[in-house]
DNA sequence: AGTCGACATGACAGTCACTACCATAAGGGT
DNA sequence: ACCCTTATGGTAGTGACTGTCATGTCGACT
């Protein structure tokens, strides 16, 4: 899977995503389109596809119902990326830089968000039961996904010179300030 | 335009939005695919479609630089929904009701607000320029629709008894607790 | 009235992501 | 050797979407 994305993200990086069939990719991994689609899903997941997701998981699992509901989830995503190899933190960047130049990508991503945000949302609703509105986990969750992106995309910005886990953490605490400035 | 989204709207919540293709829809509304590829682009704008969007903008337009960034959002939405048709809000409903019941339209509606936003953190760059960083300006127009999403569907959840506006501002003035949660 | 140009529409062919469906190995246990 | 499971490759389709060209319609201009 590794292997199939590398190739995957050299011939998108090198033509630009559209103008690449999966069936290039296919060839130029080595395996055949349909086993492509198997495991990927879709042509945009070939980019996605993000193995880190499940210490998100994990994290929030040890801090839910620890932790008032918006710190849980600030420190999931903050604590999932503290200790990262350095060369993951690289294709990180590499994927995001591909979504950023490719709105295709970027519309799969808002997606994959949507999905990601009913399931926190959910996660919220069993770990807090009735101490928690349904309107206020589905918010919540949404506010926490708003300054997860937020920062990743500052630290893509301020490459190579951020922390990941900095900037998230950095957009995390800029929420309280954005919805009631003092202007 | 309006009379193609109608019939669309009928055949698709009588028999499901993938089981409807383009052509049926094209001459059940009495126009040819191309026209109806020409003027709402995809298929899923054919739900997704709205004519009240202007409205938002053109509120944004009047309380911006007014009122703090994100006061001023809350009243776009807010203000922009505070006056509308009862047949409108039946439109609606019943589109919200079709994004709900089918994926693909969840997808794409996730895809449109990614837009969307983009679009309301740049207009909040230019309207109150270095006073807002634009991490903040990025964070206020998601929290934004955070909200907005959030009060509709809570909407579509208390309906027929609720208030489209109320609802809104509710959800956006639960934001403060969420984030900050008194627990 | 007649002519030209702009513009919306329709028809046609083609591309490509994606989906069944079936056949074929490749291990793993009895 | 015998299956049973599982992963893979191949093949034939579907349908959304694009590009292009021809046709009509309407108004402006002479």
């Amino acid at each position: 899977m590794r292997a199939v994305q590398a190739a995957a993200l050299e011939l998108f990086e090198a033509r630009g995503f559209e103008a690449v069939a999966v069936e290039e990719v296919a060839e130029a991994a080595g395996v055949s389109p349909s086993t492509l689609y198997r495991r990927f899903g879709t042509k945009e997941r070939l980019v996605l596809w993000d193995e880190s997701e499940a210490r998100i998981d994990a994290r929030l699992g040890e801090v839910l119902g620890e932790l008032p509901p918006f710190q849980a989830l600030r420190e999931a995503f903050v604590g999932a990326y503290r200790e990262v190899a350095r060369d993951e933190v690289e294709l990180h960047r590499r994927r995001g830089a591909l979504v950023d130049a490719e709105p295709a990508l970027a519309s799969a991503l808002a997606e994959e968000l949507d999905v990601a945000r009913r399931e926190l949302a959910a996660a919220l609703q069993a770990a807090y039961g009735r101490r928690l509105s349904r309107v206020a986990a589905d918010l919540a969750a949404r506010i926490a996904l708003a300054a997860f992106v937020t920062g990743f995309e500052a630290w893509q910005r301020s490459w190579p010179s951020g922390l990941l886990h900095r900037d998230l953490a950095r957009a995390f605490d800029a929420v309280p300030d954005v919805v009631a400035p003092a202007e």
